[in-house]
DNA sequence: GTTTAACCCTGCACGC
DNA sequence: TGCGTGCAGGGTTAAA
């Protein structure tokens, strides 16, 4: 879940969890439940902190989401590769994979589900808050409107990194990964292995502006929903972004614009997508 | 300073 | 049919 996924979902928490009341809360037995709360040593540390409390406001940080409580704690969750919150009631079994479930004084309840455990859960006061490490280094966010492009031109000329690398690298810029940092770059018509302080102004700008439309429009289309990782809203619903990928996951097909074959290459594990010919 | 590999985990595609 | 293998992927960390 990226940046567009993270920020559908907090607009969805804002508009159905917010002011409810929390009545009890569970984390399952299993033993992942366990690595989803792992910074509490016990379930019972992690519950009785939800427990009685009500959400005054969802806050996204990149990738993170902040559930603010009414006595200042906050639920903070980060949703890995595959953990989502899926809105249910008691009626409605749960599915595999369940590791919190909050159960609403109003009714329903509020689950996390996450089958390959890259995600967390945590309960903070505002001064552990801001002990968190990986909370602490987040960098600016592209759509926050303190985000200019002078300061992000002069951020990339005082490195020398390959440009993927660097987007998807949460201390310099939050909430890009794999997908997006490949669909920005395509936007760009900047190359993934393109070296951060080669860019020309005109560059910036055009990478600039490719963040914000890139990413605004997920966000219209409610996120990417890809076969294999089946990202799903509050509510139960796939995104539609992902027919709008115009390289991410299409090797060998025709780039849309040009009808190059989209070409992948490993970086580090990981695949990078683009078009030889509209990038570079 | 930057890059790479390994690690955590499950589901799925693939080959035999 | 069924099983083993390999891989994806976010983020941190240790090592190169």
């Amino acid at each position: 879940m990226e940046l567009p996924e993270v920020e559908v979902m907090r607009r969805d928490l804002e508009k159905d969890v917010v002011s409810r009341k929390v009545t009890s809360a569970e984390v399952r037995p299993s033993k992942n439940a366990m690595r989803i709360i792992r910074r509490h040593g016990k379930r019972k540390d992690f519950t009785s902190r939800v427990e009685g409390r009500k959400f005054t406001k969802a806050e996204r940080r990149g990738k993170y989401m902040l559930l603010h409580m009414d006595n200042g704690e906050v639920l903070v969750t980060h949703f890995g590769m595959s953990g989502q919150f899926v809105r249910g009631n008691k009626r409605q079994a749960l599915q595999p994979h369940t590791h919190v479930v909050l159960t609403f004084q109003q009714g329903g309840d509020l689950r996390y589900v996450d089958p390959r455990t890259f995600g967390e859960m945590f309960v903070a006061t505002p001064d552990e808050l801001g002990k968190v490490k990986e909370l602490q280094h987040i960098a600016i966010d592209p759509l926050d409107h303190v985000f200019t492009w002078q300061a992000f031109g002069a951020a990339l000329a005082q490195r020398a990194s390959k440009m993927k690398q660097l987007l998807m690298d949460q201390k310099f810029i939050s909430g890009l990964g794999n997908i997006y940092s490949d669909e920005v770059l395509f936007a760009a018509g900047l190359r993934h292995d393109r070296m951060s302080d080669s860019l020309s102004s005109q560059e910036v700008r055009r990478l600039y502006r490719a963040l914000q439309e890139v990413l605004q429009e997920a966000i219209r289309y409610r996120g990417t929903t890809l076969d294999d990782e089946a990202y799903v809203d509050l509510f139960g619903k796939p995104g539609e972004f992902a027919s709008e990928l115009k390289v991410y996951g299409r090797a060998g097909l025709p780039c849309r614009r040009c009808r190059t074959p989209i070409q992948m290459v490993k970086i580090s594990g990981r695949g990078a997508y683009f078009c030889p010919q509209c990038q570079s």
